[in-house]
DNA sequence: ATTAAAATCAATCGATTGATTGACTTTTGC
DNA sequence: GCAAAAGTCAATCAATCGATTGATTTTAAT
């Protein structure tokens, strides 16, 4: 079965905006990649920014998927009273390295990735899309787990925090990926790598939590 | 005194790369800003990308003379054998604090640090311009620091890869300082802010290079 | 088979982009 | 004082942008 105009559109202007972002790329270039006219896209999307809000959906709906496939369910855990700051520390752990795959190698299409940071440090007009389909669930997660592993020393803004700075320490190893490769003489992010890359991340969010210990 | 045309370029420009980076700025809204022809870009700068290099050029030197000025050189004490570690760690966190201020408070104009984060998440054409005058000279001092200051029980590369990691944390105060003033209801970055990011900081430095001691 | 809806198409619209032209004015050096 | 250089200017260039038009073809429902 031959794809659809609307689900070639969709993945060639992933493809599209993974390279150059959503100013810099033209619906021109989408809709002839595509091989569809370019009509197509205020047909189905309504125009260059529906067309940019779906990708941004579409990436969400994976990462999320993704997310809610590997991990048990966190959001059972954490409102158990019974879960122990040992049990939540273990699945930050377990979350992050996790993330780490979906950011760094081949788990998550590596245009999704490229799409949501350019989205994430230059944020335009679809930032909110962004924000409400990924960002705000995954980051809320994330920081009532770490609350929890600190059995509750860490208030809940002091651990959104964190938060955020786990993520850019995360997310760096993605945007500045040439650079880290070129430094570390390593050729790409493969499986001794991702290892490395995954123990740096929880070796530090450890040192952290340890300031929160009795 | 007025200001020449060619400085009046150089400042509505960075303002303008400023708001929107380098794509979405258009030459007429800064030539129009700077009361100065269309022309006069490529009078003076030999045309757009010639002028966002200018501004760069112009980023980088402000920073560079910022940080010479209030750092006792880290340079000579580097080369100095006599140098400890303890001195090197000292350094660090004086060096981190200093960085804090220029990234998030008004030490350096607030359009230097957009201009400089919008190229260094977004790279272009004039990434190696940037990269050149700014990046490298600062990461090579600050990893050269961290090395010192785990009397090279860590390499060069791990160095350079948390000096990397230590500025992206450093940078996330910044790129995402609106949803961290919104969660941790502050309306700032005032004097009392700025002390919480830069112990925030120096806290997991201290944590990390404590990995790393006897 | 007929008809309405969905989909596709070439052509083109108006707006904006960065850059250039060539004439004009001001400044500078001697 | 005068010529050369530096600077400024309105006008306009070709290219590209996102979007739209109106006609045509394909699909689906009855």
């Amino acid at each position: 079965m031959v794809k659809g105009s609307q689900q070639r559109l969709l993945e060639k202007a992933k493809h599209a905006f993974a390279l150059n972002g959503y100013q810099a790329t033209a619906t021109r270039d989408i809709a002839s990649a595509a091989k569809v006219n370019i009509s197509a896209i205020t047909y189905y999307f309504g125009g260059k920014l529906g067309l940019y809000r779906a990708v941004l959906q579409d990436i969400a709906k994976r990462v999320l998927l993704e997310l809610d496939d590997k991990i048990v369910s966190v959001q059972t855990l954490l409102s158990d009273e019974n879960t122990t700051p040992e049990q939540a520390e273990k699945l930050l752990y377990e979350r992050i390295s996790i993330l780490c795959s979906l950011i760094c190698s081949r788990r998550l299409p590596s245009e999704d990735v490229a799409v949501f940071l350019h989205e994430y440090f230059v944020p335009g007009e679809a930032f909110d899309t962004l924000y409400q389909e990924l960002i705000s669930p995954v980051y809320t997660l994330t920081a009532a787990l770490i609350v929890k592993a600190t059995d509750n020393r860490l208030d809940h803004e002091s651990a959104t925090l964190y938060t955020i700075q786990l993520f850019a320490e995360m997310f760096v190893f993605r945007s500045r990926k040439q650079f880290i490769l070129q430094q570390l003489n390593w050729t790409d992010y493969g499986e001794k790598e991702m290892t490395k890359i995954t123990d740096v991340v929880i070796s530090h969010t450890r040192a952290f939590l340890n300031l929160y210990k009795k």
